[in-house]
DNA sequence: TTAAAGAATGAACTAGGATTCACGCCATGT
DNA sequence: ACATGGCGTGAATCCTAGTTCATTCTTTAA
């Protein structure tokens, strides 16, 4: 027996692999996907090229946990806001207008996860990061159906894609680089994002609440099957 | 004067050029972009390689043009939906119930143009065709909220963007080819197709609608301006 | 029939970034 | 101190598909 890893350099593996996915993120969130290459995320990582692949074994699989980092983050967000949910259409509505806010308050790295075109592996793993955003999403819906404030019609798998759909999409346009930043004092900036957030989950809210709003769901609550 | 192209050869060389431009809608039907090279697609329209550079300047260029000509053509069902509609409200399930139809008819070709990851010059393309199909259905929203039968609470252009982004990644999952083939008989899978088509549909109405049916709407439809 | 000009060809070239790997250095434990 | 083996390095290699272009084949009009 010669060698074996200390903490020492347990901690040392550990700190090099987060400062190339640190870097990874960073690169990206700053110029996007385009010009973010093995090379520059180890230059910014403060290590050689080579090293990166002893810790990732390609680059696709270096940017997935880049993505998967990011997107986890904000899985776990909606899912506190799912638990925590007063009611389905609250929840909901919250759920997505945070989801909005949150995009563009790091509109180029959301950007980049969302919607820049990209190389054909990190845009595979962008659909199994919108299908966990849409598990959320799902439960929701779920919830509100059977709980009489959702329509029933529609399966809720779909639903849920369809808010998923919509609310990214609404997100491109606002998040694309090309367009011009608002110029306007960051009190408007906040507000007319709370706007926009606002306007996107009302949409959202509108598309499973049953029709008419209050009346006929408080008819209809009492009739919950006996167990 | 000793060449000067003639009708015929006029003929043949628009005739090469759609020949290319058929191979590779062809190819990408079958099987998607990933192995759709240049190289193939000479070769599936019976030219050489360097041919093709002839009458496109690049890869680029030409997928652009195959995307342009298959979406030009569900930009024109589309708007045609829109013009003959009876309703906004009407137009706008119509609209998308058929544009799904249309994608589910053709699924390995919708799934490429919609969803499957491609390059980024491709992928950059697909923004343009989503920003032509989200005009039309903005038409749509615009004519509902003036004549009253959808809120005006939101801004068109971003119910629009959600909608469109609704029912495309709602056909996402449907359209993909690790989806498996729905089984059925092809009674039975028309009409499950029928069944997801009105199921969207239905979603992307809810979102924009009054929530109060009928009865409210023909209250305020008097009220128009006067020109 | 033939010279001039275009069109087609496809093998060779290129680019550009991912990936490798032979080497030197450092950490481990005796 | 030293033998062992892992870690870091970064220049060199590879790869792959798009693109080029010298050459050959066709068409035109005299």
């Amino acid at each position: 027996m010669a060698y074996r890893r200390t903490e020492g350099v347990e901690a040392r593996l550990a700190d090099n692999r987060s400062r190339i996915l640190d870097a990874a993120r960073r690169l990206v969130a700053e110029g996007g996907w385009a010009d973010t290459q093995i090379a520059s995320v180890a230059a910014t990582a403060g290590l050689a090229t080579g090293t990166v692949y002893r810790y990732f074994a390609s680059k696709a699989e270096l940017f997935a946990e880049v993505l998967a980092l990011v997107s986890q983050r904000e899985v776990d967000v909606l899912r506190e806001i799912v638990q925590s949910a007063a009611s389905p259409r609250e929840g909901l509505h919250s759920a997505v207008a945070t989801f909005v806010k949150r995009a563009m308050r790091n509109r180029r790295l959301a950007y980049a996860l969302i919607a820049e075109p990209c190389e054909r592996e990190i845009d595979a793993a962008r659909l199994t990061w919108r299908h966990a955003i849409s598990e959320q999403i799902l439960t929701l819906v779920r919830d509100g159906q059977r709980e009489g404030s959702f329509r029933k019609g529609t399966r809720p798998e779909i639903a849920a894609t369809v808010i998923v759909g919509g609310f990214m999409e609404a997100l491109v346009g606002p998040l694309s680089p090309f367009t011009p930043e608002d110029g306007a004092e960051p009190a408007r900036q906040l507000a007319s994002i709370q706007a926009l957030a606002d306007e996107i989950a009302e949409l959202c809210c509108a598309a499973v609440l049953v029709k008419q709003p209050s009346t006929i769901s408080l008819l209809k609550t009492p009739s919950r099957k006996p167990a």
